[in-house]
DNA sequence: TCTGGGGTCCTAGGACCC
DNA sequence: TCTGGGGTCCTAGGACCC
């Protein structure tokens, strides 16, 4: 019984090199909007000391001193690679997890009875490598958590054909014992905190303590990943067919908004894209929730944190619904006299968009919503903003700042790379 | 000067019901 | 003087993930 978690090498680095042949060997990172911190580094910036998550103007000097090159995100690429690759997974493998865009969970029962299940790691890396450029790596084991533990023994390893295989229980508690607590998938900063706490350092000392004692201290969550580091499977491969709960848009701003003059329609923009993206999801929301926030880090200056949801009445995905409630609800979150450094919507309590639901107060024959003239702007939308809201920022996203990007090599006609 | 964005799941506690 | 108990639903907040 075997799953893989397939995982693309240092993913937004890896692809500013794929049209990049020049950039083999440098030191790659690639920025957070508004350019502010560090999201991914090849394996050489890394080895140079560059931390994820780190502020950019903190390592900026020393990083190009040294001959680094930096990107801002590019997320229309990333993604469109990122489809490419799961596209493969998904034409070798019957059932594929998508996880996240550089990561993929495959369930490889069904092939161990033909295949050496190893040599098909190895040879999807291939074909994956071969096929769109982006280099991954393979962890293979019982259960989900273990296959992170085997990605893991890839990097502490640095197995060279980046494939690993765990299977029989001496492997497994090696691995375990190599791995402290706080990187097990499902512990983060305060649970290895609380197990540090109670004597518990490495993987394998939190596998060979009772379970239910876990669940008794803990909680549930941390009961099942003890159990899926004994090797019993409680997290299964997921179909990705389940619908998002809920969608969010927010920034922060390139510059500091201190004036609701100027926050309206960037909170305008975030709702005409999340609108964009509930129509997507061919659901429908009742509510709308909209934050602002100072910044926490300017800690000498006033910090205000507003949030208010606004109940719909009838579920909706019509932009100029969810763009009346984001109003409603800004208004009495604003407050003169801060700074505000970002700002977001969200919406939640889906329903599926051809279930209706009236009110018990409006006339159900009423022909309230035009469902077609949303879908008109979505297509006059599709690639590039056509069609503006009139309380919308019609300067993209503005306030934000980014000026390194590298181009769509893959989505855009005019950013396509040229051979010569 | 400059510190990301988008999600999920679980739990405790309040509201409400009978 | 005396003031139930058990159940469900919802929400906010915490913890985690990439």
């Amino acid at each position: 019984m075997s799953l893989a978690l397939v995982d693309c090498e240092s993913f937004y680095a890896s692809c500013e090199r794929i049209f990049r042949p020049d950039l083999k060997h440098v030191p790659i990172v690639v920025l957070s909007n508004n350019d502010g911190c560090v999201i991914a580094r090849s394996t050489e910036a890394k080895q140079m000391g560059i931390g994820m998550g780190v502020p950019w103007f903190k390592v900026k000097d020393a990083f190009l001193a040294q001959g680094g090159k930096v990107f801002s995100s590019n997320f229309t690429f990333y993604g469109d690679m990122s489809n490419r690759v799961m596209n493969i997974l998904e034409g070798f493998v019957p059932k594929v997890e998508v996880y996240s865009i550089d990561e993929a969970f495959l369930e490889l029962d069904s092939l161990e009875e033909n295949y050496n299940i190893y040599g098909f790691g190895c040879h999807i890396r291939g074909l994956v490598k071969q096929w769109t450029g982006v280099p991954v790596r393979i962890g293979i084991a019982p259960t989900k958590t273990l296959t992170k533990i085997a990605l893991n023994e890839v990097k502490r390893l640095n197995i060279p054909t980046k494939v690993h295989q765990i299977t029989s229980t001496k492997e497994i508690r090696e691995a375990l014992a190599n791995t402290p607590v706080n990187d097990v998938w499902g512990v983060g900063r305060r649970l290895s905190e609380h197990l540090n706490r109670a004597k518990i350092f490495n993987a394998l000392q939190l596998a060979d303590t009772d379970p239910r004692h876990i669940k008794h201290k803990f909680s549930v969550v941390l009961e099942r990943t003890v159990r899926e580091l004994r090797g019993q499977r409680c997290l299964d491969i997921e179909n990705n067919l389940t619908a998002k709960k809920q969608i969010v848009v927010s920034r922060s701003f390139g510059a500091r908004v201190a004036d609701l003059k100027t926050l309206r329609p960037i909170v305008s923009n975030f709702a005409v894209r999340a609108a964009e993206k509930l129509r997507h999801e061919k659901q429908k929301c009742s509510q709308v929730s909209v934050f602002v926030r100072t910044s926490p880090f300017s800690d000498h200056k006033p910090q205000h944190t507003g949030y208010k949801t606004i109940e719909l009445a009838t579920p909706t995905n019509d932009t100029r619904d969810i763009l009346i409630a984001a109003k409603k609800a800004l208004l009495p979150i604003f407050r003169s006299g801060y700074d505000y450094a970002k700002a977001g919507i969200l919406l939640s309590r889906f329903t599926s968009e051809t279930s209706k639901q009236y009110s018990l107060f409006k006339d159900p024959n009423e022909p309230k919503e035009n469902s077609k003239f949303m879908e008109y702007i979505d297509q006059l939308n599709a690639y590039e903003t056509q069609v503006y809201f009139a309380s919308q920022n019609t300067k993209r996203w503005s306030p934000m700042k980014q000026n390194m990007t590298s181009p769509k090599y893959t989505t855009c006609w005019y950013e396509l790379p040229v051979a010569n």
